[in-house]
DNA sequence: GCGACTACCACGGTTCACAAGGTACCTCGG
DNA sequence: CCGAGGTACCTTGTGAACCGTGGTAGTCGC
C-alpha cells in the first residue's frame, strides 16, 4: 500500500482497480478503505479531496507521509529478509 | 510449515525453537499447535507419537501427507508470483 | 520431594480480511 | 425530467487467525 502511494498519490477507487489487476494482492473495498483509515490514523499516509477530471464524485487522494516512508524503509529491510527467508526454506524441502 | 516437515518429520516443540531462530517466522507455541492441530485436521500433516530419546514426555511427530506434499506444490507457486509482485512495487517505490 | 527442563494443549483478547449493504455524485438516453 | 448505470466513498457483521498466558504431565538430578 505504502509503495504503491509512493509512486505517486492515488484515490482509494483507484487502488483497488490496480490491485485487483495483481497477482495475490488484497482484493476490495472492504479491505482496502479499512487499511487507508488505519494507514491515516497512524499518521503515515495523508489524504486531500480532489475533484474528478471526468465527472463523478470527487476523490480522495492518498498520499505517503515522511513517517510513512519511513515505515515504508522498515518493511522493505524486513520483507527482505523475511522472503529469503521463506525462499530458503522451500528450496530445502524440495530438495 | 509444509515445507519445514517436508523436509523430515518433526515434532511440536523443536517446530518452536527451530522458528524462533528463523527471521520473521511465526513464533511461540499458542501460534504453532493451533496451526499443527488444523493442517492435521485438513489432512495435510499426520502425527504419530514416538518416545523421547533424551527422557521427557512423548512427542507428537508431524509428517507431510500426499494432499500435504500437493498443497505445498501449489503454495511455492504462488508464493513464487506473489514474492514477484512485491519486489517489483517495492523496487518501483524507491525509484 | 522438589526444582528444572521438556512437551503437549486450551483459553481469551485483539486484530484483520472480506462480503454485503448503504450513501451520494455525475452523465446519458428516452 | 427521470431513471439506469457508472463512479466513489464508507460501515457493519462474521469468521478466522495470531499470540500471550496459563495449565497438565513426564523425566532427571540432588
Amino acid at each position: 500500500m505504502l509503495a504503491l502511494l509512493a509512486e505517486e498519490p492515488r484515490y482509494g477507487f483507484d487502488l483497488v482497480r490496480s490491485l485487483g489487476a495483481l497477482d495475490g494482492m488484497v482484493t476490495g473495498e472492504g479491505t482496502l478503505y479499512p487499511l487507508l483509515s488505519r494507514l491515516q490514523k497512524d499518521g503515515r499516509v495523508a489524504s486531500s479531496w480532489r475533484d474528478s477530471d471526468t465527472g463523478g464524485p470527487p476523490r480522495k487522494y492518498y498520499s505517503v507521509t515522511a513517517k510513512g516512508r519511513r515505515a515504508l524503509g522498515e518493511f522493505t529491510a524486513e520483507w527482505s529478509r523475511f522472503r529469503d527467508t521463506v525462499d530458503h526454506i522451500l528450496v530445502k524441502a524440495t530438495t
